[in-house]
DNA sequence: CTGAAAGCGCTTACAG
DNA sequence: CTGAAAGCGCTTACAG
C-alpha cells in the first residue's frame, strides 16, 4: 500500500490508523495535556515502530517558534581566533541539538547589519548568539532594538544585555600570582586596547595578585593599548631597561609580537626574561620556547551561551550550569 | 490602532486592508500566476510602505520546502584547515542568502552519522553541503541512502555523486614542475595527514610533475603526516643532510613550521634551500622571505558548491558557473 | 484577471 | 480522559 519504499507518516495518518484523534496523538508525543496511559502507550508504540518523527517546521508554525538559533560570526577573523570559534561552535551546537534546536550561521561583515536585518525579517530564528569580535557597540545597539532575544559571547558594559564570558580577572590573578610566587618581582604588563572590557578584567587580575601577595606594582612597567608591533617593540625596550624580570601579555597576539620583539633584541627567554600570556593559542604552544599561558574552556563557553539563550527562550535546559573554568599551563618560557 | 510599536502584518491583514483576496496578494508577491498590473502595483506599494516580509516558515510549509541548507563540518579539524573553512563558509553563505536560503551547520564527529540522522529526521533542510574532511566513504554511503540531495566539497570516486573540488592535483603538479624547471633536482615533500584525500591528490601532483619531466623522486625526501613542529623539525634536519635543494610543503601551516625550523637551524632561504607551499595563506605572504605558493579560490569553491546544490533543488541560480581556478604565486623563497 | 476553498502538518483552547 | 474545530501564515489547483 506504500507508494515509496518508506512512507513518511503525518500525525493524521497515525490518528487514522489508530482510530484516535490527532489531538490525542499530539498529546501523546508532546506529553502536554491529560491522556490515558494505555492510549499513550499505544501511540508511542506505533510511533516507535514506524519511526515517525513529527514535522518540526509545522510544529514551529503552530507554536510560533522555529527551533532555530542564529550564530553571528565575523566574516573575517584572524587566524589566531580560529580555535576559539571552532570550539565555541562545537559547544553551541552540542547543547542546541540536545534540545532539538538548530544553528543557523550568519556572517557579519564588520559593522554591516544587513545580515542581521535579513535574519530578523525572515523570522527563521528564535534567538541570536553573538560571538566575540562581532560585538561592537553599533551592533549591540542594533540588536537591542531587534525583537529577537540574544546573548553575547564576550564582555559587555551594558548591564541589560545577557552575556557569557571567561573568568578573565580570576585567571589573570592566578597566572600573575604564580609568577610572583616563582620569585619574579618586576613584572611588566602588555595590555590590549583599553576600550575592551576584557582588558580591564585582566588588568584587575594582575593587580589583585600583587596586592594579595603584598608585592608592589611598578607602574612604569605597565603598557596599555599595546596592540601593534611598534608599540610593543618600544615597550619591550623600555621594560627591559627598567629591569623587568618577566612580561605578562594580555593575549596570544600581543604575546606573539612580544616574543618576536624579544628575539629581535636578542633577549633570551626564559634566561633573561620570563614571558606568559593571559590567553592561550596553538601558536604559543609551538613557539620557541613554548609560552606559559591560560587556557580557557571555550567549548564550555559556547555551551553556556546556548544554555543561557535557551533559558531566555523559555526552555528548561537540564544541563548543569557549571562555572566556566580555565587552566594555567606552565611552559618553558617561565622556567 | 496598533498594539505594539510595530505591527507584523500577515498576508490576511494586507488582503483585508486592500480589499482583495489573499490569493491575489500572494500572487503579487511571488510573481506567479496572472494578475493585473494595477492590482499588483497597489499590493507591492502597500507592502513596501509597511515593510511587510512574508513568513518564510509558513511559505515553506505550504511549498514543502524549508529554504535551509545544511553544511556538514568536521567537529575537529586542524589549524591548517581553518582558512579553508572560513572562506568556504563565506562563499556558501553569500550565495545562499542571495537566494534567500539559510545555512544550518551540523558538526560531524568523525564517522558518526547521528547528526546526519537528526538532520534528516527533522526535515529542516532541503539539501546538504558536505565539506572536505567530513567525506569518508561511510558517510558518502549513508548520504546516498538519505532522501536529502547533497553536494560534496572535495574529491569523490563515486561518479553519481555531485561534487566540487579544487584542482589540487593539477596545481600541485604545476608548482612542482616549475620548481623542477628552475633546476631543482632533489625536492623534498612535507605532507599532511594521509587520511585526508587532499593529501593524496597533492602527492600525486608532486609525482606527476617528476614523471612528466623524467626526473626521479627520492623517496627518502618524502615525509608524510608532518603535522606538528617536532616531526617537521626532524624531517627538515634529515632532508637537509640528505642534500635536498628545495622543500614542497603541502599547506601553509606545515610551511610556516618548516620555515621556523629552517630559521632555527640557520639554513638560509632561498640561498641554501628553496621553499614552496601547495596552499597559500596571508602568513606565507608576510613571511621572511615571502613564500612561493598556490592560491586557490576557496570562496569560489564554496560558492560553486552552493550553486550546484541550488540547481539540484530546482532553483535557477543566476550566478555564472566560473570554473574554479588557482594561481601559482612565485615569491622570494624560490628565487 | 480574481477569489473561495482546501491544504501544508502541526497545536491548543474549548467543550464534553 | 478524548475529540471537533479553529488556527499558525502561507500556496495553489480549480472555477469563474
Amino acid at each position: 500500500m506504500e507508494t515509496e519504499e518508506k512512507k513518511i507518516y503525518t500525525i493524521d495518518d497515525i490518528a487514522r490508523e489508530l482510530g484516535v484523534s490527532k489531538t490525542t496523538v499530539s498529546r501523546a508525543i508532546s506529553g502536554k495535556g491529560r491522556i490515558g496511559q494505555a492510549t499513550r502507550d499505544r501511540v508511542l508504540a506505533f510511533i516507535k515502530e514506524h519511526d515517525y518523527r513529527p514535522n518540526v517546521v509545522a510544529r514551529g508554525l503552530a507554536q510560533r517558534k522555529t527551533y532555530n538559533i542564529a550564530l553571528l560570526m565575523p566574516k573575517d577573523y584572524v587566524a589566531t581566533d580560529f580555535l576559539f570559534f571552532k570550539d565555541c561552535m562545537n559547544g553551541i551546537c552540542e547543547v542546541a541539538s540536545a534540545h532539538d534546536y538548530d544553528i543557523i550561521i550568519s556572517m557579519v561583515d564588520g559593522e554591516d547589519v544587513s545580515q542581521i536585518e535579513r535574519l530578523e525579517a525572515n523570522r527563521k530564528v528564535d534567538g541570536i548568539i553573538v560571538s566575540r569580535a562581532v560585538v561592537s557597540s553599533k551592533i549591540q545597539k542594533y540588536l537591542k532594538n531587534c525583537r529577537e532575544p540574544f546573548v553575547l559571547i564576550g564582555p559587555t558594559s551594558d548591564p541589560e544585555i545577557p552575556f557569557v564570558d571567561n573568568k578573565n580577572q580570576e585567571a589573570g590573578k592566578e597566572l600573575t600570582s604564580i609568577l610572583l610566587m616563582k620569585g619574579m618581582r618586576h613584572l611588566a604588563l602588555l595590555g590590549g586596547n583599553e576600550s575592551y572590557n576584557v582588558t580591564g578584567s585582566r588588568y584587575q587580575g594582575f593587580l589583585d595578585a600583587h596586592q594579595e601577595l603584598g608585592i608592589p606594582v611598578d607602574k612604569n612597567l605597565i603598557f596599555m593599548n599595546a596592540d601593534n608591533q611598534l608599540v610593543i617593540s618600544d615597550a619591550v625596550s623600555k621594560l627591559y631597561e627598567a629591569g623587568a624580570d618577566g612580561i605578562v601579555c594580555m593575549d596570544d597576539v600581543i604575546c606573539s609580537m612580544c616574543m618576536s620583539s624579544l628575539r629581535e633584541k636578542k633577549i633570551q627567554v626564559p634566561m633573561q626574561m620570563k614571558v606568559a600570556s593571559m590567553y592561550d593559542s596553538k601558536n604559543l604552544e609551538y613557539h620557541n620556547p613554548p609560552v606559559t599561558s591560560i587556557k580557557f574552556d571555550t567549548t564550555g563557553l559556547g555551551q553556556m551561551a546556548c544554555i543561557k539563550l535557551l533559558e531566555i527562550l523559555g526552555e528548561n535546559p537540564q544541563e548543569e550550569i557549571k562555572p566556566l573554568n580555565y587552566q594555567v599551563i606552565l611552559r618553558e618560557s617561565t622556567q
